[in-house]
DNA sequence: GTGAAAGCGCTAACAC
DNA sequence: GTGTTAGCGCTTTCAC
């Protein structure tokens, strides 16, 4: 012990790893990680799995699918002890490559039907439903929606879907021109939210699938002279800190990213620890109601 | 070779890395990744060293100095190839524990005197005199200050001495009460905004030390019914996304935290090439003029 | 070229 | 307890 301490001795996890067979590292791949959603989402799940002694192997995707595959061989080689996989394309590709390989493993974000993954997830067209259910409560009937791109399955199709659904059982019709697809970057929701204004007749609230968009959107109605909430209300969806950084203040639905990642990280220690998990976590979300969205008057 | 195909045999890294000496592994160290600073950083990061595959370990340390000290020598346990340390309280212990580890390193965000590491950095005392010398420009002579934490050298005293500094060279005094330190987060540039605005005489502009703190700033203003830029003036620092998402959007310091984790990645891949590196890389600053600063009438 | 053997720094399983 | 040894899966060396 003398020793150890004079001569500063430390272990080489490299050596131990290869006999113990765990490497203490978790293999974390997001599209992209200057988005708050994903570092919020890295948050969550470090602030669980470093409890443990668990540390993290980041793998940015630059939403790529060949460097997704790329990431998911490399972590195999890496000998991680659990992945979690935060929103990529989901392809079966992927999913033959995770069913081959028993590392431990979360998906969040998708839903993932016919695998026997664990994902952990917002149920996403129940979270639009609402939302959109929302802005027709406060007495608007021309609703528009810019949902994420449709090859997000979560938040291009799932979100949209809610918004139709919320639509068609209000008895309400969605006009021409009243979706306009945005990729998540701010601008890619301002320029959706120029689309919209050229519909026939303006709609007075907008579904918005992102916060990010969504400050794209109003930014968008600003520029233009147009006010929020007044003239047309906007309402969002993640309650990333943004949304409370706005002016107004986004009115959204809280589907914190820093919940998912620590339900996430519980799910995989648990499955560390040879514990069962559930197939699907569900994690709740809610209104949060703050200046964005305004009252008709009826 | 067929076998290879066949069994679908693949390499475990950790043997390899046992013989070979080296894990492909970079340690990055980062006080909070939910700040959009510190994500774009490690993104400038990734995409210099994964092209020459290297990949990430990530440490997020809140900004405690004992998680700090805890990662470092996780790191050498790990056998990491080289280290980037962003922002993080430098302390001589960490510079000892540096020295004895001829691990190659790099840090972002502090100049270090003394110390024989390399650095990248912005020569921040010469911005925030640029800065606050553009607000003298337009005619401002009452300028506040919200300053970062001043354990923190960069954000804190450097960025403050460079606006006392411009004061001081264009025969400017500062009241009292127009230096009101922040923490980093938006809601202290609210408070700190809150509390210089008790001071005996209002400023017309306000140098802020990042632009989250200035969103906050501005939240404050905007929220007493102040109007920026016209009644008062809002200068932010470091040009992150959300400066261009704001309404007005935020005149600022050009400080890419993304050119910063490629000039600190490319230093690092140099040293681990051999090849000799710059003790001190300054990456370059500029003015971004946008909508939150006015010019007074002379 | 192809094949066998040594050894990286540890842990676990033995003996003593 | 204290000491020795085998072996984790690779790379490198050296012999053939």
């Amino acid at each position: 012990m003398r020793i150890v301490e004079e001569t500063g001795f430390q272990p080489n996890a490299v050596a131990r790893s290869l006999v113990s067979k765990e490497t203490r590292l978790i293999g974390v791949m997001i599209p992209d990680i200057a988005n708050n959603f994903f570092s919020q989402l890295l948050y969550g799940i470090d602030s669980v799995i470093s409890e443990y002694d668990y540390s993290l192997f980041l793998a940015i995707t630059d939403e790529e699918v060949e460097k997704e595959l790329k990431y998911l061989r490399l972590f195999k080689e890496k000998q991680v002890d659990g992945i979690i996989v935060g929103s990529v394309h989901f392809l079966d590709e992927h999913g033959h490559y995770l069913k081959e390989n028993q590392v431990p493993l979360v998906v969040t974000g998708h839903d993932l039907p016919g695998y026997d993954i664990p994902t952990v997830n917002v149920n996403n067209v129940q979270a639009a439903f609402d939302a959109t259910s929302y802005l027709i409560s406060q007495g608007h009937r021309r609703i528009a929606c810019i949902p994420g791109p449709l090859w997000d399955p979560p938040c291009g199709l799932d979100r949209l879907g809610g918004y139709r659904k919320a639509m068609r059982a209000h008895g309400l019709s969605i006009p021409d021109g009243y979706v306009a697809e945005g990729d998540f970057t701010a601008k890619s929701g301002y320029e959706a939210m120029a689309r919209i204004m050229q519909a026939a007749e303006r709609p007075t609230a907008v579904f918005v699938a992102t916060d990010l968009m969504a400050v794209g959107a109003m930014n968008y109605l600003h520029d233009q002279g147009i006010r929020v909430p007044e003239d047309i209300s906007v309402m969002g969806f993640d309650n990333l800190e943004i949304a409370s950084l706005t002016r107004p203040m986004l009115t959204t639905v809280h589907n914190d990213p820093y919940m998912y990642g620590q339900a996430a990280g519980q799910n995989l220690l648990k499955q560390l620890r040879s514990e069962p998990v559930e197939r699907i976590s569900t994690v709740p979300h809610s209104l949060v109601i703050r200046q964005s969205v305004s009252a008709l008057p009826t």
